[in-house]
DNA sequence: CTTGACTCTGGACCTGAGTCAAGGGTTATA
DNA sequence: TATAACCCTTGACTCAGGTCCAGAGTCAAG
């Protein structure tokens, strides 16, 4: 049968795990950490989530990767729940986090334009006279 | 006494350490790690770095930032130290990374656009209708 | 020539982020 | 209705990435 509604379609933790490439536990450890709100329960006691945890979970996963400790991933988060609270304090954090971010970008793509120019400048075979990477990224001031 | 040749101004392993913000045994652990290479060493047997070594340093604690394991930065540096090498396999294992880096900063990139949303679409005070951040980069594919 | 700051090695210890196992209930399918 | 495949909790365990400590040698200022 045809789903009609498949925003409001739950599963069970399993197919959550499954759906994201987590391991299972990781949800559970997650929920603990605050990362992911308490789901509500079958009358078994089994944890039922819907399509939005999806994406939550993934955004976890996702910033986890880009090496953001949870501690500071659940401020992000926090930063998109609270919305409909007063702003002004939430407002300062998000803005102090978009600076921190704006940075990382800025290293990031240091690092991939060192990685291209060394790309570029290969022909696959023969010899490289520079070190473009440690040449466009490795700047002394921290 | 002016130091007329700085790029050529040894120091010893804390100075190091003070330049670069690190712990002192963080330096000797990336040594064990294969992230720096071997120093030579003074008669009494203390490191010697120069100043390359701090560029390289501070890749390494950037690059850690950025979510890299020293696993991956050590990759990352062996690129370019082999820059004199044989070419063709090396060029293939530079442009995997590549590859794997720009798929990070569009990630990154999608969470500073969503910050930066939920940032200009907050007055400072009252509620917003949305939420931008999990909407712009929580898409459900992994 | 001593005193305080620095360095050496080796090994123990710590934290963050999971992962696994035991023991026991639940559910779907043959 | 049994049996495999789930799920529950609690608590122990693991691994990466450091950090700390002990005991001993080195260096520079007074």
């Amino acid at each position: 049968m045809a789903d009609l509604l498949p925003w409001l379609t739950p599963m069970k933790i399993g197919e959550l795990a499954r759906r994201c490439d987590v391991n299972i536990d990781t949800i559970r450890y997650y929920e603990r950490q605050g990362l992911l709100p308490e789901p509500n329960r079958l009358a078994s006691g089994y944890r039922r989530y819907l399509p939005p945890d999806i994406a939550r979970l993934n955004f976890v996963r996702r910033a986890k990767r880009l090496g953001f400790t949870l501690d500071e991933i659940r401020e992000l988060l926090a930063l998109s729940d609270h919305r409909d609270d007063d702003m002004s304090e939430l407002k300062e954090a998000a803005v102090t986090k978009l600076v921190d971010i704006e940075a990382r970008l800025v290293e990031l793509t240091r690092i991939r334009d060192g990685l291209h120019t060394l790309v570029d400048a290969c022909p696959g075979h023969g010899a490289l006279t520079g070190c473009p990477i440690l040449n466009a990224l490795a700047s002394e001031e921290p």
